[in-house]
DNA sequence: ATCCAATTTTGTCTAGGACATGCAATGATT
DNA sequence: AATCATTGCATGTCCTAGACAAAATTGGAT
């Protein structure tokens, strides 16, 4: 028995790590050099090789600086420290129990028995007994909170959120389906996407179902759109709306320019509705662009936009 | 009247220029010292603003790279000379006339006039005529394919195949929803996802109905699984196969590196399919890697499985 | 408690050098 | 003439280390 650990590599590259991780090759090296920490080793030709745990960790941290921590303080911290920060902080907002005495934790019992069929058994009776509107917004989008959360704190592995994500994306195409298609006059015709960082696209279905309910024409481009050709579909598709999704997981930077840069290319009738996890949106209003803070808020803006054509 | 052009920016940084034209920032730079092109001006800061023009034909550079031309010849040609080899490439063979006397040119047309609604009763009419099996091999596969050679040629735009690739996964899924659920004996249980560096999805759902239509039990995880999770879920949800999709554009190193180590990780007695069309899997074979050349051969190894079972 | 200024933190940009990899053109062999 | 090996250029990515703007935090005065 010869040890293969030692010899297959257990470490990735640098550019595998800004991949997994979201955090950007300068971020990882000025990290390194300042508090030490992702410390990779290097392999024949000098160059980062990450381990495995580095990289688990720096999730982790991706995670809590997605939750409002900063750098300096959770960098430098060991895996512990992390962990109870993680769990003060899920433990906190325990709005789980939203609503409609819907009980979360039968899906992630689901999920963790790997039970695809009784998953999507679930999904589809909590989505009868509650009505589609209801169900995206009382259970699918506090799910995707809770399943994320539970991922931080290893209590849930990544392919079992794939199989969730994978679950979850399948009724909810399935509902929009369900969907009557709405008169092609009164209705506002409303483009989806998001920016080419972003490549999660359940925030964007979810809108979308929501839109649909409110009788919206809904064209979706799906992810990762580069901003020239939203504006060009924009047009093309004769859009009055283009709603765009962000996770929390987004460079701010690169959100804030890029939605700065759409709207000035875009004319100026079409408006630009913004939502999602992340925190950029809210807290920086840009001039022209709507941000959209839940789903049930997609409601108002949209009677909003009616009154106004 | 001021002039307006003079205050706004005419120019974008490198970072906006990297998310536009997908071309990395250490890219750009070398690029700029080797070719002298981009030359962008210098902000007051000293940092690189590339005018419009220049981010334009880096735009028009990018597409000919992923059509195999090669940089120094045209990063430093001018733009009259980019546009006659864009030509010259579109007046290139087109081998349209697949099969089943069916005009996929009647697809193309619809994705060009923007007409949503058309294009997925077309689709949908196909599905119907030829049934799930054929529609999929005759219809979707050489769509693909059109499709992506005309987005070569700069006959169709990003935001139309994006239009495109939406609408074909709505339909795909549907198809998927209305196979009838497998018995969970005898069916072989299949688990299909991409490798992380592979984020499309398509070839994984035309698998999934093939597979489907062969009465097989399939999970998937969608894209970009981990292949160390590739080996979790596998065991977890007691999989017979693991099936991977790749396209051409995949790195050929790390196709066969990702399912050699992926196949030492793996049990002996759990198969991995691997499908697509990227070029390596079938040129180079691999130990235990069964190479799928078309759709059509899942039928054939699927019986040659449940005959070894 | 609220506001403003000073200070720290943090991400991104800069420069040019190095080198593995992959493609192309050459030379050698069948 | 066709195939294979070799050499060499072409190309993208990684390296180091310094600089600085923008954002966040602190401290102090109202």
């Amino acid at each position: 028995m010869n040890d293969r650990a030692a010899v297959r590599p257990i470490t990735v590259s640098i550019a595998a790590v800004e991949r997994d991780t979201g955090l950007s090759k300068d971020t990882l090296r000025v990290w390194e050099r300042r508090y030490g920490f992702p410390m990779p080793v290097r392999d024949a030709y000098g160059e980062r090789a990450y381990p495995l745990d580095q990289v688990e960790k720096l999730r982790v941290i991706k995670r809590l600086l997605d939750n409002g921590h900063r750098p300096g303080r959770v960098v430098a911290m060991s895996v512990e420290e992390l962990q109870s920060i993680g769990e003060s902080l899920a433990a906190a907002p325990q709005r789980f129990t939203t609503s409609g005495n819907t009980d979360l934790r039968e899906y992630i019992s689901a999920i963790k028995a790997h039970d695809v069929q009784g998953l999507r058994r679930q999904l589809g009776h909590a989505m009868m007994r509650l009505g589609v509107g209801r169900f995206v917004c009382d259970v699918v989008a506090p799910l995707n909170v809770m399943v994320g959360d539970a991922w931080m704190r290893g209590q849930i592995e990544v392919f079992e959120e794939h199989m969730y994500t994978e679950s979850v994306n399948t009724v909810l195409r399935h509902a929009i389906s369900t969907a009557p298609v709405p008169s092609a006059l009164a209705s506002p015709r409303v483009l989806l996407t998001t920016f080419p960082q972003e490549p999660h696209g359940l925030g964007l279905l979810m809108a979308e179902v929501m839109l649909a309910l409110e009788g919206a024409n809904c064209i979706s481009l799906g992810t990762q759109t580069p901003i020239w050709d939203i504006v060009l579909a924009a047009t093309a598709h004769r859009a009055c709306i283009v709603a765009l999704s962000f996770t929390a997981s987004q460079n701010p930077n690169y959100v804030s320019n890029g939605l700065e840069e759409l709207r000035s290319k875009l004319p100026a009738n079409i408006e630009i509705w913004a939502g999602g996890g992340c925190p950029i949106i809210y807290r920086k209003s840009i001039e022209g662009v709507y941000a959209i803070a839940d789903l049930q808020s997609i409601r108002e803006t949209m009677s909003r936009w009616r009154n106004h054509h």
